[in-house]
DNA sequence: CTAATTCTTGACAAAATTACTCGGAAATAT
DNA sequence: ATATTTCCGAGTAATTTTGTCAAGAATTAG
């Protein structure tokens, strides 16, 4: 399973998504850009794929923007990542053990196991899994901004 | 857990040593390089950091070469790719925790609790215990070039 | 209808990382 | 002595990743 930037970068403006989104309303990529640190260009980019993969939808023009295709409890942050990044195993020939000069290398099933491994953690985390707690300090953090207001 | 064809090359060699390592003798690097299909001077890069670590032990000159510190059941993949990978966690801020202007972005748990799984995967994994079942085809291997033979 | 907004797309450029090389020095077996 | 092999630092080449750009299409607000 690879893992760039790439597609922590998707997971967290997801997420960011999850958190802002109320009701069904589109968020922008400018906004979660800003809040997020990203380049917006980028972040189009990696939406495409998102919307491709079924994982968000999106609406164009004056309050336009995206969300969330599924409720956050069922999209999980494998499918996240494999929609962005563009190869995705970590063995060397791309599953078709031909790797040490046609045959099956010595490190090939090692590298199997690791990739499921990772991918069986991933497909069981859902967006919501990894929000859950910061659910809590997110609203907290809005109690307080309106009390010191 | 930072997973390049470096410590993939690594583990591999490690590999190759155990499997031909009679005894305590040495295996020169052009060996394993010749039957890994891997460019000599990078491998001498790679085992520099190995000797190092205590993974490998090393003799110069004339049937010198490298020959493992430890049984192939005391040295696990982990210890592997943490030797010649230089950085090693799947974080952005190093697990630091600043990621996100100073404060801890929304996936930091996330890739941590991943960089544990990973980590406790190839720790618990050892030399042995990937070579195991290529041994007995490696044994097989053999008998049949000498029947061929 | 017009203008502003926002996604859509493809191609390209910059930056960073990774993989690998090179030349020479030190040790050691024969 | 000489050939072999590790040791070391620094540097280069290749690849990948990250990010940019410009033009276009859809949609909405006014």
């Amino acid at each position: 399973m690879r893992l760039t930037t790439k597609g922590k970068y998707a997971v967290t403006a997801l997420l960011d998504l999850s958190l802002h989104q109320i009701d069904r309303d589109y968020i922008s990529l400018s906004k979660i850009a800003e809040r997020q640190d990203m380049p917006v260009s980028y972040l189009e980019q990696l939406f495409r794929n998102l919307r491709k993969s079924g994982i968000v939808q999106a609406s164009r023009g004056p309050r336009g923007g995206y969300r969330l295709a599924k409720p956050s409890t069922e999209i999980n942050i494998s499918e996240v990542v494999v929609s962005v990044e563009d190869t995705l195993d970590a063995t060397q020939c791309g599953g078709s053990a031909d790797c040490h000069s046609g045959n099956r290398c010595l490190t090939h099933d090692l590298w199997s196991e690791l990739n499921s491994q990772v991918g069986n953690f991933l497909v069981n985390k859902s967006l919501e899994d990894v929000i859950a707690d910061k659910r809590v300090s997110f609203q907290k953090k809005n109690k307080n901004l309106i009390i010191a207001g």
